[in-house]
DNA sequence: GTATAAACGGAGTGATGACTTCGAATATAT
DNA sequence: ATATATTCGAAGTCATCACTCCGTTTATAC
């Protein structure tokens, strides 16, 4: 691959990221102006605008897997995983933009960036299990809806526009229900 | 208004509620075709497709907070805010799919569906200070952070597509989070 | 420096969908 | 029953957007 057509792809997967976290409705062109190049050239790099979609949120949700792993190596499994969750909480709004486009786009995400939402659900996975070892969250809290529990927190989050005070005093009621019964 | 144009409008609306219910990306023309009428009748009722989404979301909404009022009446108003909480929950699929084709439609919900929205808080808000006065919910919960959960945990269990088993583990541990500390 | 293969951009193309027009149909008043 | 005012619907118009074609430019191998 010649170096220039590397570059504009990275600089298209950036501007793409920027553009349709912002909103859903974003035109292929928009990035294409974004990025500084033609309309061509991004079809060239994503034969659709669903790859390029795909492309996006896989990157975000490696990131995010990534973060889990980080903080799964911490010696406080509680903080670890609390932590980890409002992280997610706080940067969802763009991510979820992302996602809508997706669906918006006619496709349900395609089998990388699924591979990618199995991979950083694992590593939550991993972060419930040993803050519930160490006794941080109740046993009886399963990761299905723990899970379900991230993902509404996330999307009401963004939905209702919430200020941070707002969305942190949000979370501490949920913390508490995750909190083993006294 | 003549009789038949007074039909009409109502199956439009009937129809437009079903189809955006569903899919939210739908057309006018499915909406007309599901109403058994012509597309242009359907913009003699509604001048605009946003106009549309905005009657149809707007019923939707009053019909929520008529719920809300109807439960205000219970004497045990601690069974009557989680009933409720519940019953949102529950049929938020839809509802969020009209609201999602709206802002998909360009604009910001209208006046008119607003001051709908408005009165729907004020009812459930009304349900919340009753249950804390009757020692069912934290009293230092507040109306910000409580609605946040209601639409949290509605666009959640639409966006995971959540079986109703893992809503109602998920709805539990919201109520625990809600609950008087012990 | 030049050849050439690869990448580039901008002007199309075709489909979709919101909205309009206008002649046909139908409800109500007399 | 008939007049007429209102409503109806099918066939348009127009804009938008995903995607393609092709002549031009540019990076790299020699």
């Amino acid at each position: 691959m010649r170096a220039d057509a590397r570059d504009n792809r990275a600089r298209i997967m950036t501007a793409a990221d920027d553009v349709f976290g912002r909103s859903p409705g974003a035109s292929t062109d928009d990035v294409a102006r974004l990025a500084g190049v033609g309309i061509a050239t991004v079809f060239r790099h994503f034969a659709t605008k669903t790859e390029l979609l795909e492309a996006v949120l896989t990157l975000r949700l490696e990131r995010i897997r990534d973060r889990a792993l980080e903080l799964a190596a911490s010696d406080d499994p509680g903080t670890a995983f609390f932590e980890f969750f409002t992280q997610v909480v706080s940067e969802s709004a763009s991510k979820l933009a992302i996602a809508e486009a997706l669906t918006a786009a006619g496709a349900a995400a395609g089998e990388e960036a699924r591979e990618a939402g199995r991979g950083m659900r694992e590593a939550f996975s991993g972060l419930l299990t040993a803050a519930q070892k160490a006794g941080a969250v109740r046993d009886d809290a399963e990761m299905p809806e723990v899970y379900a529990l991230l993902i509404g927190a996330s999307r009401g989050a963004t939905a209702a526009k919430l200020d941070p005070e707002t969305r942190d005093r949000m979370l501490a009621l949920i913390y508490d229900g995750l909190k083993p019964r006294r």
